[in-house]
DNA sequence: TCAATCAGAATGAACGTTCATTCATTATCA
DNA sequence: TGATAATGAATGAACGTTCATTCTGATTGA
């Protein structure tokens, strides 16, 4: 019965913790993690102060939480790209789907919000390093498989490159909605930087 | 008499502005826009907390005053790129400059701190866009100098182009000090982005 | 030359508010 | 009944902002 810790599991208390974490989510995009308050918090949860802090017990917890059920959700994303018989198409496509996905949800503010924190606050920097190199490690596997070379010269070869799609993904979701066709265009652009980044490591991967 | 207006004027009471300014800057970059208090900010600048409001109304106001001092900032950085003979060439130096001298100043964690600001707070949204269509434009003069085609066709032609450079100088100077190979790796994909990205204004600006 | 005058630079205590957190109490339900 | 879930008032610290007051150095008038 041993179950992979999602930020959805079955049990009720875990069920509502993720509803608080949902909630949370979007409090803090809308607020900041220091303009919102526990009230809010506590609000949004739909429930009274005192029995929020029976489920985190501090604004930092919280924070923390959310990113660990990012990282979760990121490993959710990665596991049918690895499990793919071509990974770095499976990237491209799951690339294509999460920038315009990011694009109409509240994600943008939350990240900004935890990029700016992370500079800062050395605990909430410490979540976000490991939160990117697990992540660059997933594509540097997807590397790795897709091109016959080993994780380690994958991630030696690769770091950078994954950095980059890493970056560029970031960047756009945190991007202000604007003019349409402005945004269009700037899309294509990243689109064809991430794949042309993609293409070089299929292409250098054999030869290297 | 007439001088261009600058952060630094040569008027005393303005050096002083300047000098609150700066001291502000590294407060807010340490503890963030709502993390760092007016009593932060005073001590920062020297000085007690009721001289400080003489100098600014609110703590909203001198976020306004640091948005509107990096605006003044970069139009200084474009003055000589805009006036050079080859102002694409230009482009590519400066940008070198400039990610190389970002990496090594907080200005990083202050940006991150506007961007996530700008995502929630209307006016420093407000602010932020205005900042990022000003620098656009030099941008897009640059190119419409460099190709010969209207600043107008310029402006619909390269928009998207001038917007990706920017996120990416924005984005690099927003990573964390990490591993120093990795991130000259990174800086290396970098700038050979940006740099395709203009040859490509300076090869399509011709014949399009 | 020296006191009187004065503008504005500078101070830090005080104000009302909001904050994160705690806790005594009540409801729920098995 | 007993354990768990939930409440919201209470607490003390910290917040942004204001303000009565002091300090400082230049200007004046004799």
């Amino acid at each position: 019965m041993l179950q992979t810790p999602t930020a959805t599991n079955d049990t009720p208390a875990d069920a509502r913790v993720a509803e608080i974490l949902a909630a949370a989510r979007q409090a803090f995009a809308e607020k900041g993690f220091d303009g919102a308050s526990m009230q809010d918090l506590a609000r949004a949860a739909g429930m009274s102060v005192g029995n929020f802090y029976r489920y985190f017990a501090s604004k930092a917890a919280i924070v923390q939480a959310l990113i660990a059920s990012d990282l979760e959700e990121m490993g959710r994303d990665f596991e049918p790209v690895l499990a793919s018989d071509d990974p770095i198409a499976a990237m491209r496509q799951k690339v294509r789907i999460k920038l315009v996905e990011h694009q109409c949800s509240d994600k943008g503010a939350l990240w900004a919000e935890i990029t700016a924190a992370s500079l800062r606050k050395p605990d909430i920097g410490t979540a976000c390093g490991h939160m990117e190199t697990t992540i660059a490690d997933y594509m540097m596997q997807a590397f790795a498989t897709a091109t016959g070379i080993s994780l380690n010269e994958s991630r030696q070869r690769f770091g950078a490159h994954a950095a980059l799609i890493m970056m560029l993904v970031k960047s756009s979701a945190m991007m202000p909605q604007q003019d349409a066709t402005l945004r269009h265009d700037l899309n294509t652009l990243i689109l064809r930087i991430i794949d042309q980044t993609l293409d070089e490591i299929a292409a250098n991967g054999a030869k290297g």
